[in-house]
DNA sequence: ACTGTCATAATTGTTCAACAATACACTTAG
DNA sequence: CTAAGTGTATTGTTGAACAATTATGACAGT
């Protein structure tokens, strides 16, 4: 995984990450991959046994994906993978509207963040060529991760990166990535390309549409699983 | 500490809270009321003894706290209270106009955060009369809360209450609350008045000046002291 | 068969003690 | 005065133990 679509949080500068956080990612990917399944009950001695660490080192690795949102704790009964709902979707898209379209709006046009977002589109184009939607999926994660990162807000991109990994939760219990991914590439190249050209507000407006369709699209998904 | 200005996370409903959740609420409290200035080591030992909890449990908390970004953890060294910084408050006041003058401009008229921003304002009125400074600030922050709580979206208000975690963090470095809430009380009531009147428009713009105004103030304050 | 009660087993919550790994302080050699 | 090296304190991690809570299953009564 590159490191623009690394969505593990921030670790302390160049030094070696303790053995719970290594964990913690290695559980993070578990998840996110679908091997673990939403609602699943993780039993602290058998999983501490399959991960090779100690119950209390997992235990702290139980705490920070709670916070992450990827876990729910109850109290004496143990930690559960969290189930997306609805409201979650919505919540979630809500939050990418009040946070994505002002940050592209008010975008300095040769910011760094548009070169990765124009990586991130070129890359989705090319792997949509050999039909590799997984993949898809993550570099259109990685082109809103780019989008908020024009803010320079340290605190609205790991924000933001959280939410993106709840949705990934979401995306796992769909089928048909290529439904759910293919038919935004053209739309973000076009984000892209007018942002880079200095027309911040059209491609904020366009990102609006952008996730409006998306979400219609993710919900209609959701709903035909219940 | 009302349960309108308790900045804590939410708690699973009903349950008894965990030693460590217990714990972390001491912790946050003892930091956030300066008897643990910024920049100060926690030695996991004596806090552990001092705190009457094992060094198991307290690694939790610390945890916990760090992802709340109350403290800062350098592997193998230790973990710090943060330490405010300019930039901080930068982006601390960036991230609140983002959230609250959008919540406040798309605000239902009679939500239910309408009448906790009222009493928020009416509390903090009392407590100037009787010169309390630092129950005005706690007032003022639930005024904030209740803004973001009229978007109903879990996931805006926790960021909120974290960001609001670390704002109280600053102010603790600060002498003169006075300075620093009393000139708002009157602001935030013209803003609520507004808002119930149906003006939500015109009480977004207050809140956008008050936003101003009150990072001025916290800028020139945190200046003062480097 | 259905349901409620109660003992029993399994799991989580928490502590403790130990040791390894790392960083810090200090001494000593050049 | 700097540099290397040694010793010590602290963090990182583990395993075992026990208490507290919840889940399981047998059993009795209807």
């Amino acid at each position: 995984m590159s490191a623009e679509t690394d969505l593990s949080p921030i670790l302390p500068s160049g030094l070696v990450p303790s053995l719970a956080e290594q964990t913690a990612a290695r559980l993070r990917e578990s998840i996110l991959s679908g091997e673990i399944g939403p609602g699943e009950r993780l039993s602290e001695a058998r999983l501490a046994a399959t991960l090779a660490v100690s119950r209390n080192t997992l235990r702290e690795v139980f705490r920070l994906l709670t916070r992450e949102g990827l876990l729910h704790h109850e109290p004496n009964r143990g930690v559960f993978v969290a189930t997306p709902s609805m409201a979650s979707i919505l919540d979630i898209f809500r939050v990418r509207r009040m946070i994505e379209v002002p940050a592209l709006a008010q975008a300095w046009p040769r910011h760094e963040g548009i070169a990765r977002m124009r990586t991130a589109v070129e890359r989705a184009e090319a792997l949509a060529g050999v039909a590799d939607w997984r993949a898809v999926g993550t570099e259109n994660i990685a082109f809103h991760n780019a989008i908020v990162a024009l803010t320079d807000s340290p605190r609205l991109i790991a924000f933001h990166r959280q939410i993106a990994v709840e949705l990934r939760l979401t995306f796992g219990l769909l089928d048909s990535p290529e439904m759910l991914h293919a038919p935004y590439i053209a739309l973000n190249r076009e984000i892209v390309d007018r942002a880079g050209a200095g027309d911040t507000a059209g491609a904020a407006v366009l990102l609006g549409h952008y996730l409006d369709q998306s979400e219609r699209t993710i919900m209609a998904a959701f709903a035909r699983l219940a």
